[in-house]
DNA sequence: GCTATCTGATAGCGCCACTATCTATGATGG
DNA sequence: CCATCATAGATAGTGGCGCTATCAGATAGC
């Protein structure tokens, strides 16, 4: 197919399709003379990863470039090529935790203890670490700090759906379909879940509401 | 204080800081004279939910004045400034879900159908449907559909969240105060478990590849 | 031949979260 | 009292990002 029918297909425009071609986030099509270039389900299936990055996972083009460079490349092992995916699809917090203070290193603590009581594997180097960190400072600093208090139960719905998450991802045979599983997975799983959170509060404050306001 | 030591208390550049005024994030400090504001704890508490709001949760400046706007007015009931506080802080996925297509009326059924077997409480009109369904569409067109079987394990570990979120705002007394835990809980809950789902799919991971790849 | 479409390249746009600069004024310390 | 510093308020500018517009030259398909 020509660039047009793909921009048809998936709603991308002309321009953007050249430009994500452009940033490596899509291969160029095939040319078949200096000036023709076809396209095939490839590039609509990639094309709409890329979207779905982008819209419902929030995902920078920078982002996603790095996230689908890695599943391109077919040296790396697979276990390598899961972090860095991983590693991308993480915001940086970097800054915001980086601030050194008292909260940041009463954080760190607190999330040094639920590793070791969760006897969890994982790196104090993983973003995640790093990132729930940052979160907890955060709401020490703005006088929610007690709203930690609640982690344990946090973790343990966390496992909870990282179990069957790794379920799903465990069906996939190849290569290529793991780590894309895996990335949208966890971009969309986000999303997801904090979308079902919401409607559960509001489910929750509503049968509360209902009965201290019943007009 | 002076708009100096809030600065330098919160780490926020002082240009910054009048930038936030201008945008009605932070109310202007208290004249003393025509170019001598004096700044109080009061501000400094604001300040730093502007930058958690930010940088941890992510919302737009624009979204954040109108959450905070809707925190100050205090003629507002208790409900409709929780439910305009959740609007502002779901991003804007409806372009996304807008596309009508056959995946779209796919996910509005997978929708109905689980707040009907959940039997929760919530309008159609509510942005968290809209983002739910626009991920589950989402999901189809990239070829994940199948993602979505794992909802209801979704749904089952959002309520439980959902649950323990609820305790901790219920223990809140004074107007304000509730309001902020829900604006807090809800931006910073959806980081912190958001890291929390990434360790413990590494954890998970790892034990399985750990097995397959003893190295 | 004629029109619609294409490639590849370059430049520009609109938004956003700041940041820089300026003037006029006042605070502060020796 | 005066030099120095900080401040308020206003306006303009910056850098990054995700596109979008425009163009020249070439080709497709009728």
């Amino acid at each position: 197919m020509r660039i047009g029918e793909l921009s048809r297909r998936t709603g991308v425009p002309v321009p953007t399709i050249k430009y994500y071609v452009r940033e490596g986030l899509l291969p160029a099509g095939e040319l078949s003379s200096p000036n023709q270039a076809s396209y095939d389900e490839g590039h609509e299936r990639r094309l709409r990863l890329v979207r779905a990055l982008l819209e419902v996972g929030g995902l920078s083009v920078a982002a996603i470039g790095d996230v689908l460079t890695a599943i391109d490349d077919k040296e790396q092992p697979v276990h390598k090529l899961l972090g860095t995916a991983a590693r991308r699809m993480v915001p940086e917090y970097g800054d915001a935790a980086g601030q050194d203070d008292a909260e940041a290193v009463l954080a760190r603590e607190k999330v040094a203890r639920l590793i070791e009581a969760r006897g969890w594997h994982v790196g104090p180097g993983n973003k995640a670490v790093g990132a729930l960190e940052a979160a907890l400072a955060s709401l020490a600093r703005v006088g929610h700090g007690s709203f930690a208090e609640l982690l344990d139960d946090y973790a343990e719905a966390a496992e909870q759906v990282a179990r069957v998450d790794l379920e799903y991802t465990a069906r996939r045979v190849d290569r290529e379909g793991l780590v894309e599983a895996v990335v949208v997975g966890t971009v969309v799983g986000d999303a997801m879940f904090a979308a079902l959170r919401r409607m559960a509060q509001v489910d929750a404050s509503s049968r509360i509401f209902a009965q201290e306001l019943p007009e």
